[in-house]
RNA sequence: GCCAGCGUAGCACAGAGGUAGUGCAAUCGAUUCGUAAUCGAUAGGUCACGGGUUCGAAUCCCGUCGCUGGCUCCA
């Protein structure tokens, strides 16, 4: 634990005291530092809100000045779990209740570790340390918010109320954290969104199905463009796929028992009175199937192949004509089994591939309401995807060169803090979360442990976070606010394309399953702009601004109108996302209007500026750049655009 | 989905049982101006929606929808 960490975890400890102090009912569950400050879990009838918090935070103050000396104390198991049954664990005395949590997690401590208490005061905790000396040491504190939380994590446990607070060295350093996350809201995508009128939510629409404004629109085109020209050059061909598809599909896919509930509803597209026809098929087709099974079961079926032909034609009768009565279709949530079926159209042979077939597909996700975050949490979303069918021989080098495309976008974007994570299985989860193939797992992930470290990439290793069907990576970053996300993706698909029954020719004549590489380097449009937003504080490169120049006249003489007109026209011709503004407010205000739609460009002509066929430059947040002649401006900012520079 | 809080004009907010307010933005008029706010006027609202309590509800109660902060989840 760092020190910072240690003095917000004594904190914790100092807010489960004062919080005793006032409700002596309270029990305790956990109280760990996190990033930016602590929290404590507690479970109280007492609603706790932030009207509280003065209340809480005057005795936590109490507590500090007192400046106890936090003990440290050794004890057995059995004495821990006696404390604990007289409720005298995170607690200021012995109660009536046991300390529920606190036995709980000495239960779950392993044989053999050594059981610590720390003492501050008259308030006793289960604890495993370490903490500051003296609770004074805690030189600034606060409480942020309240929440609610599982009992360790898990959605079946009850939920506590988990009070957070922050805790620092000093007032100052303490202020200066405040400043920043002030700092930090105001470069939120949901209110630059708002401001910049790039995207909007509707009612109608439905909640976190984004509506993309003109100038929000501009940025997705601009991102496809690059999307575009990057994949094309690394040798991706363009495919096209329909938004939906029919519920077989999902079922061969394997995708329906992991995602059906992540899934929108399907549409049923059936007539009424089919639909009690085909509940009658349904149940009579269920009865020729389990007949059928006996029949081959039974051994009979070898003697009498004439019989079993006949087993077998009665139950795709059957399905057959349930299928023509009406079929299920699901919004796709994912491009894969479409691209999938694509590989599979045409008869593939070892020399086709890699292929590589790229996307910008919609998907549609139905995320639980709670989860749903402005543009970084929607259900609707637009993937930069695409998949790469691979030999084993070829996969090292088509997902290096994937990962290379990342590091070549981060750096086009100026993206510097991130996080791989390389995402592996949990082999106790084989079977449920993730595809019961314990080799494949062991042999895929080895493969791209490799491909990470002969290409020197940083990376953090985390298992149970793997897709179901391959081990992955996922790069992490973090909005503006705090949350983490994943902005792209690279994953490794050994399950599906056998679901498939994907197959090349090999040279050696036989018929193989190809590796498949599911890849998004730019996420998906919402997440990614919505990082963007972030990111570039609404003040986007030139390439990417969805106004890029405004001109700005002083005065509206027509002479001086007509001078503005043309480098607008001219600009506009060479397809530059140029404004106007003509009116008759003064230098001053127009500037201001146009700082504050954070135009990049702003450039001003006057009087003077017409005699000498010059315009004054004007970049945003940089401030005026003084005049230069017409063409070498115009010349400049098509060169910018171009090679997307800031 | 769960817990808690919040929904007042396009945006930011005030109003807390008795006729709906301010600032910015918008519209109209005037203003001819050199790098972050020229002046004035006008318009804009079933106070999220539905029910209830009351002589009377934006305000109190219940439900629904949405948003926010977390939790869970995240192909």
């Amino acid at each position: 634990m760092t020190e910072i960490e240690t003095l917000r975890h004594s904190s914790a400890h100092v807010l489960a005291t004062a919080i005793l102090r006032i409700w002596p009912e309270a029990q305790f569950a956990a109280g760990p530092p996190v990033e930016n400050g602590f929290y404590y879990d507690v479970d109280l009838p007492h609603r706790i809100t932030p009207e509280d918090f003065a209340r809480i935070e005057e005795e936590m103050r109490k507590e500090i000045k007192a400046n106890h000396r936090f003990e440290r104390i050794e004890v057995s198991r059995e004495e821990a779990l006696q404390l604990a049954g007289k409720g005298a664990l995170a607690a200021l005395s012995e109660r009536n209740e046991p300390s529920l949590f606190k036995l709980d997690i000495i239960e779950n401590i392993p044989d053999g570790e050594v059981i610590t208490l720390y003492r501050n005061g008259d308030f006793t905790d289960l604890c495993a340390g370490p903490h500051v000396s003296h609770t004074g040491r805690i030189g600034a504190f606060k409480l942020t918010h309240v929440a609610s939380a599982y009992y360790k994590g898990d959605e079946r446990n009850p939920q506590l109320q988990r009070v957070y607070g922050t805790a620092f060295k000093n007032k100052t350093d303490m202020d200066a954290y405040f400043a920043m996350l002030e700092e930090a809201k105001k470069r939120d995508h949901r209110k630059l969104g708002r401001e910049m009128e790039l995207f909007c939510f509707d009612d109608d629409v439905g909640p976190g199905l984004p509506l993309w404004l003109p100038k929000g629109a501009v940025l997705i085109e601009e991102l496809e463009k690059l999307a575009k020209e990057t994949e094309f050059a690394a040798g991706y061909q363009r495919v096209r796929t329909p938004h939906i598809a029919r519920e077989s599909m999902y079922v061969c896919s394997g995708h329906l028992p992991y995602y059906a509930d992540s899934m929108f509803p399907p549409m049923e597209l059936v007539e009424e009175e089919a639909r009690e026809r085909k509940r009658k098929l349904s149940l009579e087709l269920e009865i020729a199937k389990e007949e059928r099974r006996k029949f081959e079961l039974s051994g009979a079926s070898s003697s009498d192949p004439g019989l079993l032909s006949e087993v077998r034609k009665r139950t795709e009768k059957l399905e057959q004509e349930i299928e023509g009565l009406g079929t299920r279709y699901y919004l796709k949530a994912m491009n894969c089994p479409h691209h999938h079926k694509l590989f599979a159209a045409v008869p593939r042979s070892y020399r086709d591939l890699p292929l590589r077939l790229a996307e910008y597909g919609t998907c549609y996700r139905y995320e639980q309401s709670g989860e749903l975050f402005g543009l970084m949490r929607v259900r609707s979303m637009q993937m930069n995807d695409a998949h790469i069918y691979c030999t084993e021989d070829q996969f090292e080098a088509e997902f290096n060169a994937v990962n290379q495309m990342y590091l070549r976008y981060f750096e086009i974007f100026g993206i510097e803090k991130y996080l791989m994570r390389f995402s592996t299985h949990d082999p106790t989860k084989l079977g449920q979360k993730f595809v019961g193939e314990p080799e494949l797992w062991v042999k895929t992930e080895e493969m791209v442990r490799n491909v990470l470290n002969r290409s020197g990439i940083n990376y953090i290793e985390v298992a149970n976070e793997a897709a179901f069907y391959g081990p992955k990576i996922d790069v992490q970053v973090w909005s503006a606010i705090g949350r983490e996300f994943t902005i792209a993706t690279n994953q490794v698909d050994f399950a599906v394309p056998k679901r498939f029954g994907l197959v090349y020719k090999d040279r050696d004549n036989l018929e193989k399953t190809p590796l498949c590489i599911h890849r998004a380097p730019l996420g998906t449009h919402e997440r990614f702009i919505g990082f963007l937003i972030e990111h570039y504080a609404g003040n986007f490169p030139l390439w990417l601004a969805p106004e890029q120049v405004r001109i700005l006249t002083i005065g509206v003489e027509e002479p001086l109108l007509d001078f503005a007109r043309s480098i607008h026209a001219e600009l506009r011709a060479q397809e530059v996302r140029a404004e106007l503004d003509l009116s008759t407010d003064k230098i001053n205000g127009k500037i201001l209007r146009a700082e504050q739609r954070k135009v990049h460009t702003m450039l001003v002509i006057g009087k003077r500026d017409l005699e000498s066929n010059a315009v004054s430059v004007r970049v945003h947040g940089k401030g005026n750049l003084g005049a230069k002649p017409c063409g070498e401006v115009v010349a400049d900012i098509l060169a910018a655009i171009r090679e997307r520079r800031g």
